[in-house]
DNA sequence: TTTAATAGTGTAAAAAATACACACTATATT
DNA sequence: AATATAGTGTGTATTTTTTACACTATTAAA
C-alpha cells in the first residue's frame, strides 16, 4: 500500500528577545491563503534526509543544518487523494544566516514570513498541533542539545544565553542561578574580550566548546 | 508523490525477571528467514493509528492498548519496489494476558517469539537501529508513563515494582533509596493485603492509582 | 526450634536547586 | 567635571534531592 508523502518543517530563529517561527503563505488549496509550516511532497526516489534538506534549502537558503525529527502525523483525510502521511523535522537557524534568503520559490506559496512564538496566526492542516508538540519537546532538550547555540553568534555575552533559554523557556530565569549552571556545565569558554559599542559597561564574551559539550553528554 | 507505508511495532513485556522483546521470524523475501519486529504494510485508506491497533491485535490478540509513536524511519533502498517508509510504535502488554494468544495470523510470517531484551538475534533491515531508539527513550520516560504498571498485575508488591525498573533501566537499584522514592511520589496505594503462598515473609501488596498519577503529572 | 528466604526500615552526607540585593563600570549628557 | 543611565557581575544561606549504607522482622518448611 502506498500513500502521499510529505515532510513539514518546524524552523525556529530568535530575534527581537523572541522565539521565532518561520511559516508560508499558502497559494493553493486546501487551506488556500492560510500560514503553514513549510513543507512539500517528497520526491519519488527521494530518501527522506534529502527531502528536508531539500526544503529547508528551499525556504531558507540554508544547507548542511542538521534538523531532528519530531514524528509522523498521519493525514487526517485532509484531501480527496487519500491519506497524507507527513514527517515533521525542527531545527534552529540563526535570524541573521537567513533574514536576506527568505522568499518564495515555488508558486504553492505567496511569500514566508517570522512569526514570534507567542503571536502565532490560525494554522493550516494539523500544523498548530504539531508546532506545539516540537515547542515541548525543545523546552524538555534545550540542555542536552546545541540548539540555542545555534541561535547565537560565534561571540556571545552570557545575558544574550540567557535570553535565548528565556525565550524557549517561555519564563524569566534568576541571573545567578543561571551563570553558576552554565559555569558549572564547563563547556562555555572565556574570552579575553569584551562586546564592543554598547553605552553602557560592556559584558564578556564567551564562545560554546562543542567538544567539551559532547564530552558532557556521552558521559550521562 | 507517494510512497510504501509500514507500521513496526515494538513489543515489550516483563517475564522471569526480564524485559522481553516480541519478534517474527519472516517467511518472505527480502530477510527471509531472519527475526524481525512485528510490522506490515498500512492498508489503503486506513489510518496510521488503526493499522498500529490492526497490527498489534494481529501479533498479540490484544486490543484496546495505547501506543506510543516512536517516530518515521525511512527505507533505506531496501526493496527493488523503491522508497519504504515505517513509523514505529512501541507498547508494553503483560506477559500472562498475551502468552497463549501469540500465533502466526499471516503467511508473511512464521512464527511469533519473546526474546530476553539483552538476547536478542540478528534483525532484519534497520530494526536492530528502532530497538535500541526505543529503548533510550523507555528508559527516559519511565519516571513519567504508566508503562511499568502495565507490566505488572493490578495488585503488585514493592519489589516486583523494582524488578521492573531494573530490567529497564538495565542496572541494579537501592532497595530503599527506591522505596523512598516511591513513597515520595505519592500514586501508590497500599493495599490492607500481602502476598499469598510464598514461603517466606509475605510481601504488603500495592496498587497503582492512575487518577493520582495524572493529576502529579499534570502539575509538572 | 532452627533454617532459609525475602520483607521492611532510618539516618547521615553530599550535591543540586532555589531565593535573594547591591556595588561596579562604561558611556552619553549636561 | 558631575551625573544619569543601563546593564554587568557577584556570594551566601536555605531547602530539596540524591546517594550510600546494614540490620531486624516475618513466614513457611524442614
Amino acid at each position: 500500500m502506498q500513500t502521499h508523502f510529505t515532510i513539514d518543517c518546524v524552523i525556529y530563529s530568535f530575534n527581537e528577545g523572541k522565539l521565532q517561527l518561520l511559516l508560508t503563505e499558502r497559494n493553493v488549496y486546501p487551506y488556500k491563503d492560510w500560514w503553514a509550516l513549510p513543507g512539500f511532497f517528497a520526491q519519488k526516489d527521494e530518501e527522506m534526509e534529502d527531502a528536508v534538506k531539500r526544503i529547508l534549502y528551499e525556504h531558507t537558503g540554508l544547507k548542511d543544518i542538521f534538523m531532528e525529527q519530531l514524528g509522523a502525523f498521519a493525514g487526517v483525510k485532509r484531501h480527496p487523494e487519500g491519506r497524507i502521511l507527513t514527517v515533521a523535522f525542527s531545527t534552529i537557524v540563526k535570524y541573521e544566516d537567513v533574514k536576506s534568503k527568505i522568499k518564495p520559490m515555488t508558486s504553492y506559496m505567496r511569500q514566508a514570513k517570522w512569526f514570534a512564538i507567542d503571536q502565532l496566526p490560525d494554522l493550516a492542516f494539523d500544523h498548530a498541533q504539531i508546532v506545539q508538540q516540537s515547542l515541548q519537546k525543545l523546552k524538555h532538550t534545550i540542555n542536552y542539545s546545541t540548539a540555542v547555540y545555534e541561535l547565537l553568534p560565534e561571540k556571545f555575552t552570557l545575558t544574550q544565553l540567557q535570553q535565548v533559554y528565556e525565550a524557549i523557556l517561555g519564563k524569566t530565569l534568576d541571573k545567578r542561578n543561571f551563570r553558576k549552571k552554565i559555569a558549572n556545565a564547563g563547556f562555555l569558554k572565556e574570552l579575553p574580550e569584551v562586546q564592543k559599542g554598547v553605552s553602557y559597561r560592556a559584558a564578556r564574551l564567551y564562545k560554546f566548546d562543542k567538544r567539551k559539550f559532547q564530552k558532557q553528554i556521552n558521559a550521562m
